[in-house]
DNA sequence: AATCGTTTGAAACATCCGTTTGATTCGCCG
DNA sequence: CGGCGAATCAAACGGATGTTTCAAACGATT
């Protein structure tokens, strides 16, 4: 769907019906033929991207590996989702659209494909944290995993202006992923120890 | 200016200078006579942000508390000000709409509220991994701190789907920010020890 | 080949938005 | 009071957008 592009790069008001159908070489009226009306292609566009979610985290993670490496892998894997932009970059910029100005597509999108994330990411945390840790802490752990992953996509144009020169290729968004990785696994050692059990 | 809280719920393009000028009680060529245009209003609007952003970090710094105590400070006083909706609400959700989705404003924006900050929570982080730490590791940390605080405003929506309930009162926001501070805390510790010097 | 349901095409329609216009009112100084 | 610049108001204009319309092209079935 070339419709996913413009409603990322736009976002759902900006983008107009036009530039969608002559961009993907249809009529216009070809839009409110098949999808109703303008909402129904997005909705349409939504539902493509939450099925099109490839297998996350990928095979790489083998069930035998310590916590830590497993975590590692998951930061690389989804900073990686999140940033490369070969294939699919509108899915993950229509997600952060929707997380800063949410519609009513959010609420499946939140079921499908965040919880999911949510649910993976905090078990790994709890597994490098010990079983006896607290619900609380491991959630606090998750959320601040989470947030240092999609501030690259959120707060993006900053970054380029706080640093400029700083390269988003795809060789150095690896490197991303292991600075979180390495920051947060830091912060889960200490916390393994001090606040561990209370 | 009520015109910034329209701004900020809607977005540049979908607030309308209609429910702008009725909303603030005036007319609707009031706007276009003393701002020229849309654009101009915006501009004002995004200048008595800039402006009205109060001395930060308040007073309540003492300059011979230890670091620690300084970043913990700093994460309350952060999370506080960008989450607190008694006062300039739409102060916050103006700058996370400029992060997502830039206009010329955002140039002016970074550097003159979002530098400052970067540079006074770099020092303190430089403080605290002491003075041998290397510029990369400092700045990957401070990252990761701003990035555990503004997810809270970037991905509320989807913090509210996911855990329903979750008060965002302001007792409990000061409890949102201690918890970034304690898990950079913990990170920083680790840091401190292993990756200090390179 | 004829027919009928489905899909495409160009043009028009209705609505909303930002902006402009021209008349009117207000505030002030002489 | 009278005059004058600034501010306000209702109304209208031009443009863009989502949607509709209706005719033409298509494709499978008989």
């Amino acid at each position: 769907m070339t419709a996913g592009e413009v409603f990322a790069r736009r976002g759902f008001r900006d983008a107009t019906v036009r530039e969608i159908s002559t961009l993907a070489g249809a009529n216009l009226a070809a839009v409110n033929y098949h999808f109703g009306d303008k909402k129904g292609l997005y909705s349409a566009v939504i539902a493509c991207g939450l099925t099109s979610g490839e297998a996350f985290p990928p095979a790489e993670f083998a069930i035998e590996a310590p916590a830590e490496e497993k975590l590692r892998a998951y930061c690389r894997a989804f900073v990686r989702k999140i940033l490369d932009h070969r294939k699919p970059e509108w899915h993950s910029k229509l997600m952060a659209r929707e997380m800063a100005e949410p519609t009513e597509a959010l609420d499946e999108m939140v079921e499908m494909m965040i919880r999911p994330h949510w649910e993976r990411l905090s078990g790994i945390v709890s597994e490098i944290l010990g079983v006896a840790t607290s619900p609380e802490l491991v959630r606090v752990a998750t959320r601040s995993i989470t947030a240092q992953m999609v501030f690259f996509v959120h707060a993006r144009p900053v970054l380029e202006r706080l640093f400029p020169g700083e390269p988003w290729s795809p060789a150095s968004i690896d490197e991303r992923g292991d600075e979180v990785a390495a920051f947060s696994l830091a912060a889960l050692d200490t916390l393994r120890r001090s606040g561990g059990t209370r």
